[in-house]
DNA sequence: CAACCGTGGGG
DNA sequence: TCCCCAAGGTT
């Protein structure tokens, strides 16, 4: 007798989770409640982020901001400085008002509905589920990446993404346990993430392998559909490292909103496809005997490459920092929120100055 | 609603 | 090396 196609139920799923769950930082362990905080705070860095980076960033980020009121009470370039090399980060920035919007109006207490969440900043449809079936156990679902995979394959849904999103949502919602919502909503993101890989799924060790259309027709790696993203041009653009004779390097904050928004930088251009570096040295701070580094760094953004000159100079000790920037003492460098492209140039510019 | 918004790792 | 993509949200 073959396997024939059977539906698939929550039972099948929850029996594997209750098997092979993950151990996280923030996960509670069986019979445990969740701590909305630290459920909240894992869920913002998880947003298109691997467990393996968010684990030390969350590690130190509860040291340091042991519950919301110590967020929301701590100041931006604290919080922006823990975050620095995380990536995104419009979501610290949320991540901090929303701090602030649950200290200020909601008494330190998280909304523990799922409308109530969805609210606050930096909140949106799949955190607002997830936070409100995890940490509070509400009857909804937390549909990210993982769900998608796993439910575009067990019904071999063909719409592309992300157009297939509603119908997703809608079968998720028809299988969810309403006694477990809070392990069903993290049993599909473990069964996505271990065995329904985006390649080379582990169908044979699957709850729901039988009822899978998908793996049926032998087409599971084939979902969900995507249609192919096109990559943006390559910028150019010239960064400066400024060292005074005492050590101390030329940085200024980036503006609030937009790429690397509230982050550090060390000066530089703009970048731009079309840019001259002949001309570089007319965006430069302030006068140094320059030296141009020859290997440019290399940066890739989420929608555009980066190629950034490093130009690297010393420069007296009664030099001013001009308007909008500052003088870092060297040694408090590693405190700035630098995000990793002005680490590389940095870093570069650096070991520049150190040769004869 | 499509563009914007980082970074690191795996195949 | 290159490409894909990972627990998305905002505008």
């Amino acid at each position: 007798m073959h396997a024939s196609a059977t539906q698939p139920r929550a039972a099948d799923l929850l029996a594997w989770y209750d098997r092979h769950r993950r151990v996280l930082p923030w996960r509670a362990l069986p019979g445990e409640q969740a701590d909305p905080y630290r459920v909240w705070v894992s869920e913002i860095m998880l947003q298109q982020t691997t467990i393996a980076a968010v684990k030390p960033y969350f590690e130190r980020f509860m040291v340091r901001f042991p519950s919301v009121e110590a967020l929301a009470a701590a100041p931006s370039e604290s919080v922006m400085q823990a975050w620095a090399g995380l990536g995104y980060y419009s979501r610290a920035r949320n991540l901090h008002a929303c701090a602030k919007a649950v200290a200020d109006q909601h008494g330190g207490r998280f909304p523990d509905t799922e409308e109530g969440l969805r609210a606050l900043p930096g909140i949106g449809a799949y955190t607002s589920g997830a936070v409100a079936a995890i940490a509070f156990d509400r009857p909804t679902v937390a549909v990210d990446g993982n769900v998608e995979r796993v439910i575009t394959r067990l019904f071999a849904i063909e719409d592309e993404m992300p157009s297939a999103k509603p119908l997703i949502r809608e079968r998720v919602l028809a299988l969810l346990s309403l006694e477990r919502p809070g392990d069903f909503a993290q049993a599909l993101m473990d069964l996505g993430a271990t065995i329904c890989t985006p390649r080379s799924p582990a169908c044979g060790l699957c709850p729901w392998r039988e009822p899978c259309r998908a793996r049926i027709e032998g087409m599971q790696e084939s979902f969900p559909r995507k249609a192919v993203k096109k990559t943006g041009k390559t910028r150019y653009g010239a960064a400066f490292v400024t060292m005074r004779e005492d050590g101390a390097v030329l940085v200024r904050t980036r503006p609030a909103r937009g790429l690397l928004g509230g982050m550090v930088e060390v000066p530089g251009s703009d970048w731009r496809a079309d840019y001259e570096l002949d001309d570089a040295l007319r965006d430069a701070p302030v006068s140094a005997g320059w030296r141009r580094l020859m290997l440019p760094v290399r940066h890739v953004f989420t929608h555009f490459p980066l190629e950034l000159t490093v130009f690297a100079g010393r420069v007296p000790l009664e030099t001013e920092a001009p308007e909008g920037m500052r003088f870092t003492p060297f040694h408090r460098l590693k405190e700035e929120a630098f995000p990793n492209v002005f680490l590389k140039a940095l870093e570069a510019g650096l070991e520049e100055l150190q040769r004869p």
